[in-house]
DNA sequence: CAGGTTTACTTAACATGTTAATTGTTAGGA
DNA sequence: TCCTAACAATTAACATGTTAAGTAAACCTG
């Protein structure tokens, strides 16, 4: 097998290789989360949520990163737990609108600065120059990629 | 809010930027492959066995980056389409060994060319270069963030 | 060679991903 | 106004992600 080839393998595939760089990452969130009764998924939402303030479910769905049939799913475990709460919208009885409450806005603070550290730590590792690089090359593949015909 | 701080803001954090580069590629594949009844994990699977040959469960989960209790339950599928075929290990009784069938082999190469002409669109808008630089960024982080303690 | 320890795989339980279908609501045009 | 299309959220059904616990085989150490 040659060296071009070598390139088109699973173990190169660029779905992969985004695979497992997130995995790496990921693998320092968890354990903290996890001490927190938190999913990575119900973190981000939680984020979202305290950045944003209140938000519908399509809109906060498209934020976090989540299907809204995830999403439906979540919001009850989460609302079930006093961190959310969500109303129908008076102007649009269709859409439900969501927040962060008193004790999930607590709770948020309470996770957030170790989040930071973790996250500090990691990109203390790789280092910001390269970071922001990443980054700017990840943007510009979704970018061309969403531009291409399916 | 300084542009500072809009960086370290969840739709700037890698994970979320890492997680929306990878759905914004595979939305291109997974049509194609649903069209064969195929998953993305499930065409992993093929493709590392038609590349790697005859794999021990846990290797063939490392190389296709599916959690070992994932692969068991996906083994059973691939095994029951007749695409794939396990037997235990004779020099060791804890080891099953998974190939790909006959049938399999040419199910898989009925798939892979439209796969790769997918890749090859999505690379061609994209630039190899960049591609190049992306992967190796990639792979930089996952090594970095590794030697990172949790 | 017996005993406990590791290893490989599996099972279990719960959470999320994914697509299709459903329900309720709004918007727009004849 | 009516009627249909579009939209927002949900439900359903199946597949995978994730952690913990369970089972069986191999290893190893006294």
């Amino acid at each position: 097998m040659t060296s071009e080839q070598l390139l088109e393998t699973t173990n190169r595939s660029l779905p992969i290789v985004l695979l497992r760089a997130r995995e790496a990452v990921m693998a320092h969130f968890r354990p903290m989360l996890a001490a927190h009764g938190l999913t990575e998924q119900q973190w981000r939402v939680l984020r979202v949520l305290s950045e944003m303030g209140e938000l519908d479910a399509s809109h906060l769905a498209h934020h976090a990163c989540i299907l809204p049939p995830s999403l439906t799913r979540m919001l009850k475990t989460l609302e079930a737990n006093g961190w959310i709460e969500g109303r129908r919208d008076k102007d649009d009885g269709r859409r439900m609108l969501f927040s962060a409450t008193e004790e999930g806005m607590r709770f948020i603070a309470t996770v957030s600065p170790k989040g930071a550290a973790i996250y500090h730590d990691l990109v203390d590792a790789y280092g910001e120059e390269k970071l922001r690089q990443l980054v700017d090359l990840l943007d510009e593949l979704q970018t061309s990629v969403n531009g291409v015909a399916k």
